[in-house]
DNA sequence: TATGAATGAGAATTCATTCAT
DNA sequence: GATGAATGAATTCTCATTCAT
């Protein structure tokens, strides 16, 4: 008896077997996960992984695609925002985030991005370069215009105070994400606004 | 007429190896890069490379053995500059970072470990990240001694600044070592310092 | 222009894997058979034979697991016979070892396996030992009952006969099978039942 | 400082050596032993190795060599003792394995010599054969000499009958040696002796 | 769409042996 | 006699990808 084709709509297999490599990839690594892996999990054999999916590194840029998506989206939600004031913007942050991170697919994807992202080819190295860098410019661009209307201290450089901060989340979420650590979003977050907005030190009386 | 045995003393072809290694591992990363890629760079044969070590991750490991050392050297100097004034303190980290960076063998390695550090095995992630726990607590425990002292605000997390700082260096790092960005050192330090001491905001007029 | 992929049914490739690793493994040794010999003697390459095998070791157990079988059916039949008086088990040896040592595979088994078994690993020597003590418990248990019937003499031990036993045939098999000397089934047989129910010595007279 | 060159006589060097591959075979078996593992034991390097043997096979033949000598002499007894009455045989028998069991030396090199003798080349393996096929010469002549001086019965081969017995004492020792079973001597030889003169069977009431 | 046997180019590792010092 | 760095062929195993059915 020949074992049964279980047939399905292509784009529903492509979305089953994306789930599963993000799992996968999130959990072992990209390196450390094979194709064997990828469709003894998903019940399919090797000949319909590759109707699917040109290339394992395909279905990663798949993966990196999509959910990078989701996540530009998120940014252009910071770019409106960036016109509000502080203790709106901070409310309006823990919103998003808490979003974001009851979204556990968003969680894998992050722990990849996070870890494996940088031994990766050069296109894929770009993509996600290219996203953070828009980040960066946004953030750059907003204490530049805040610098110009006085509501920021004009000796810091914009660029490098963006990428402070953008290192600055990149770390706590990979407590999160990769170290598996618990993290409580309104303290991060309200510190994190805290110390760059008004620094670590106390003000002097006057 | 096969070419002569190049005989060397032992502890000389391991440096060799090592370095030849830490480049490429640098260059295209851990398991991108073969024994032969290694041992055909070395001018040796494959069981040359076995006589100096066991396994190509026991090289890996000795490379990261070997320079954390020197790292782990600077973290002590920091530890010592807590108790000094700010404006000693940003003088004395351009020192040191000016000192490191001229190391073009440091930069190889801040590359090999902001890039591929994550997807490596339990034992050397822990390596990793003792060596930055160890930073983190050095730089909590000053934040904490300093709110105690009225220096610091005290409503900030002292761990989650402590976080936020390592990823501000961490992120200026892999722009200069992974993306080969130019770096600035004085600005770069002076910015960070400025804006999680001072904050970014304006005072406002008293 | 290249050969042709010869496609089988998975079943039928890793029977004649086996069948080719049994001729070998006789032939030189597990030891001294490489992969490569086997796979150039299927016309297979490299990946084909772990298609098909997790490793080299996993085959030679494929194979004792096999062949085993057979063998374990053959001391079923013993158990049985041993109700039976003498003359006929005689002759019921005489035929179901002459079934056996007409299967050219059993005769290349059992070459392997008294002259590779003792290099192998735990796993497999427990296999093979727990195959002969399932023997000697047979025959121990079979002389015990003989023994209280007053058929046999009380004065030896069952245990160490056994072995006795054992060892007999193992070292005909030998020169059968490893040393390839002619074997005179009937001969073999009736001497060593004849030795080991009669003894050697002429009975005095009397 | 150059380490020390522990200077040594040739021969008690090259004994030295012996010894301890002797103990390394017995333990792992030849094929897993390395010559690494040998000169770590010995304290000696690679160099100083092949200084004394030829190869690692050479090593072997000296191993067989010399303790097959020590065998050889024990065997020679043995046809000595062939024209004894049977009571004094079997003192005599108890007497020489008592001698020999007591001599860890031969422990091992038995061990060595049941479970690694027929994975080894032609040259070595006749060498072990000659010297079983000695002993069953001498054990076969006397049977046929018994035979024709009435003694034994005529019906059984003497051939086979030899190997029969041959292989009852290879399997007592290879229980004592490679599988490391307690042996009681006496009750060994007593069994084994009884069982080939006088068979198992009782004899019926005259 | 689906199957799964077959491919083949590596990859890491082992180890007996050689030889310059 | 002694050292130990160097050799290099052999060996096992991996895995992304192809293709006949």
């Amino acid at each position: 008896m020949k074992p049964k084709r279980k047939r399905r709509d292509g784009i529903q297999r492509q979305a089953q077997i994306m789930e599963i490599a993000l799992r996968l990839f999130a959990a072992k690594g990209y390196h450390s996960t094979s194709i064997d892996d990828i469709i003894s999990e998903a019940g399919i054999v090797k000949g319909t992984f590759y109707l699917h999916f040109a290339s394992k590194h395909n279905l990663l840029e798949s993966i990196i695609d999509t959910h990078l998506k989701t996540l530009i989206e998120s940014i252009k939600l910071l770019d409106i925002s960036m016109a509000k004031p502080i203790s709106e913007v901070k409310e309006f942050y823990i919103q998003i985030t808490r979003g974001l991170m009851q979204n556990e697919e968003i969680r894998l994807f992050v722990k990849i991005f996070l870890r494996d992202a940088f031994g990766l080819d050069h296109k894929l190295l770009e993509k996600i370069t290219t996203f953070f860098h828009q980040i960066v410019i946004i953030i750059s661009n907003y204490i530049s215009k805040a610098q110009a209307d006085g509501r920021v201290v004009k000796h810091i450089d914009p660029l490098i105070t963006s990428y402070s901060i953008i290192g600055s989340v990149k770390e706590v979420l990979f407590h999160w994400a990769v170290l598996d650590e618990k993290l409580d979003i309104d303290k991060s977050i309200t510190t994190l606004l805290d110390v760059y907005f008004a620094g670590m030190l106390e003000r002097e009386a006057e």
